[in-house]
DNA sequence: CAGTGGTCTAGACCACAGA
DNA sequence: CTGTGGTCTAGACCACTGG
């Protein structure tokens, strides 16, 4: 039964055994010192691979209680939010970018959850295109408190987003997305005012400091897709 | 600067250095067993720290070119996908199921690269509540080729997806996000034909062997969060 | 070919939480 | 208290790939 060796021979093995339900959903499995007997390799193989499939979210461990299997495994999907060019090149279509507007904003964007808060800040909208095609609108700030710097930045070849990714660190972040009509957007993504578009907003800092927010209004019939 | 022991506080210090761009964006860090002598660990202890970092998006690893900051870190978003029920008591919200409609279809639901395919399948539509207000509306189609049993299940109290979890072991899926109006079920939601409202949409299989189809349209304003 | 990360081992100690 | 996973170590061999 023990297919392929290493860690993630035993990895599928368990996968297998769990999958047939030899060891049923709620189900205690052996501790890892009997799997690595029975299996025939050190404890530490072992602990790599159960680690591996709680990461998956297929076990449930905890210290004493042992390792079970999960009751639901609660189904992840992991997003790649792609800098706006290469995944428009990845479709094969050729990348077309657009200043539609700048400005120095003394603060307040007003945005609620999704600004940077009362700073003075720089504002772009630009437009993002395939193969001369809109492919979606981004609105975005980066404050001058954090990024001095970006105010000396024309940002009429590329856009802001490639620009701070290879300037700028940040520590975390938060992002969230809806759907929304198009609205005052329907004339740069040439759709109808109530054209319903995927957006997606994000709020970036570096410890305490917000350093960018950004909206991004998609092209009427964007999807986001990933693997399960 | 070596401020917490173990591997998570080697994580630490070498996330540090990258923040502090010690190693800028695209420079080879030193290699692991430079490292460990440096602060004074195991190779393995460092090699799981780096590995870490390599998983976040953060380090590109290659044999023998060895280890390189990554020039655009790839943010990564994971979205926990929960079981409705869940998600809706986690707002603190009453949660409410009703069941709209089920038949059993001889097969062919059409819906393209989201579609079972042509086998017979059990089709339900369901209404997630939560505190008596439309939450989303579930459209499901299981196969009766994988899931036999399913045509006993009235799903007239729970739906179909904590039902299959328990139950039914998957091995991968698909997932899908974009931005559709409400139209025909404007009436179930209680909003405007025209409304913007989020969908997801997911398939699933058991090897070659599809499970589950499903597609779910969030009722309008719902917003997908996650942190980065 | 040779240097790098990838992995495995055997053993050890520790932190934690359950009985 | 005690068993379990969490982690670390020192050493070893291997697989891959860049020069």
């Amino acid at each position: 039964m023990t297919s392929a060796p290493g860690w993630r021979g035993v990895r599928e093995t368990v996968r297998g055994r769990i999958h047939a339900r030899d060891w049923p959903p709620g189900a205690a499995i052996p501790n890892e010192a009997d799997l690595a007997t029975e299996l025939g390799c050190a404890r530490a193989t072992v602990n790599r691979a159960l680690r591996a499939l709680a990461e998956e979210g297929l076990l449930e461990r905890r210290r004493r209680a042992g390792t079970r299997v999960a009751l639901r495994p609660v189904a992840r999907a992991t997003l790649e939010i792609p800098v706006i060019r290469e995944e428009v090149e990845a479709t094969g279509a050729r990348y077309g970018y657009r200043l539609i507007g700048r400005e120095v904003a003394p603060g307040e964007a007003d945005d609620g959850e999704w600004s940077l808060g009362d700073v003075p800040a720089l504002r772009v909208v630009a437009l993002h295109e395939a193969d001369g095609a809109p492919w979606a609108v981004e609105t975005r700030s980066v404050s001058l408190v954090a990024v001095p710097d970006v105010v000396e930045e024309p940002f009429d070849r590329t856009g802001p987003n490639e620009w701070l990714l290879e300037r700028v660190p940040y520590t975390h972040g938060r992002i969230a997305f809806d759907a929304v009509t198009a609205e005052a957007k329907a004339g740069l993504l040439a759709c109808a005012a109530g054209a319903p578009l995927l957006r997606m907003r994000r709020l970036t800092w570096d410890g305490e400091r917000p350093i960018t927010s950004v909206e991004l209004r998609h092209a009427p019939g964007h999807t986001l897709r990933t693997a399960l």
